[in-house]
DNA sequence: GACGGGGTAGAACGGTCGTTCTACCCTTTG
DNA sequence: CAAAGGGTAGAACGACCGTTCTACCCCGTC
């Protein structure tokens, strides 16, 4: 959709970029480390970006996609709705034992940031957005009744999750909110009318 | 405990340094902005602080201090230990809400540094489990089987709300956490063995 | 009344930042 | 063969970074 075809100068800058940017941070990422990281010279970075802050973006914007199509296609491998939620946590998990794992990208940055009409906040947004609709997906293949607040619900879990394994790096946090997510079917699935209110927004 | 005297230059210091953090991240906080923000002279920061990490470190222990207490205070007015861990949503909705609100900033700092042997990473951790034995110690005046369980789906449940108030300014998600708070509560006092995993760590 | 300590104001250091520029190299193509 | 475009290497710019330094002020205390 957004996707506009890059050469291979462009993907080096991008891929470096983003990596450069998950481990460390946005500030963290300077021109001069780019340059030697990706072995891309100066001028065919501004060839492409005309700031420091349009490669951000652009690397960032990849690593969403990326990573959400990993998500999906992880998780869609379980055979029915309720095993693919109950599944997000497993790969959650898997993700937080993966070497190099330093917490979701996008919280980071939204952390970092400000200001949260920056273009890099509206893209944390965006992700997440993207998180929710998936999880309303699943949620309304379920028989319950207000799947929008369950599927919030499971985003919160998510996110608790991913923030307890950064900050304490207890990977097993995917655990606990795996059971808590199945706490929520069972309990949205039995009960007609479960103890969660309606939000009127 | 770790509560040092403070003269009142170090307080405008400090107070000043976590609010820049707070609101920018500690990369923001530059000595020339904390300078002239605080209306303190360069020589007398580095009177007390040898480098600029250190102010940050004390101003965030400042802020971890302040912080825990205003929570615990806030929470205890709850009469009963049920009643209090619910309230703890209800005091987190009122902080989303509050003027000012950007996450939580140890979070926010773990995003923002990769090393997890920053001193300000460590900060972060200790912060958590700060918060984590609060978590605890309600739980445990609780008739529950897995108190620890419990309180570390609790923290999940917090951090995750905290994140997604931060990144999509979804205030309301201090009430859906309640809601599975709620949840949570009911299944643990009833079930004798609830669908929780123990886990053997 | 001299002294010293804690304070302010601000210049100055070396280093790094994002950005621009010059100079050269290859490869393709008319 | 000449021209042009995409690439590398790296110098150079002004701004800002954290840090140090000088110079002066104020105010208690021997």
């Amino acid at each position: 959709m957004t996707k506009t075809s890059t050469t291979a100068v462009q993907d080096k800058i991008l891929q470096t970029a983003e990596q450069l940017i998950y481990q460390n941070g946005i500030h963290a990422m300077g021109m001069d480390l780019l340059v030697r990281t990706s072995g891309v010279a100066r001028k065919s970075i501004y060839r492409y970006y005309a700031t420091k802050d349009e490669v951000a973006v652009q690397a960032l914007s990849v690593r969403d996609q990326r990573w959400m199509h990993w998500f999906r296609s992880e998780t869609d491998k379980a055979p029915t709705a309720q095993a693919r939620i109950l599944a997000m946590f497993s790969v959650l998990k898997s993700w937080f034992e993966s070497e190099g794992f330093r917490g979701c990208a996008f919280i980071n940055t939204a952390g970092e940031i400000g200001d949260p009409a920056d273009p890099v906040r509206k893209l944390a947004k965006a992700h997440k957005q993207k998180l929710l609709d998936y999880s309303l997906e699943l949620c309304q293949q379920l028989n319950v009744e207000h799947p929008e607040i369950l599927a919030k619900q499971l985003l919160i879990l998510i996110d608790g999750a991913i923030t307890l394994a950064l900050v304490m790096g207890d990977h097993n946090a995917a655990d606990n909110a795996q059971d808590m997510a199945q706490l929520l079917l069972t309990s949205a699935l039995k009960d007609p009318s479960p103890a969660t209110r309606s939000s009127p927004d």
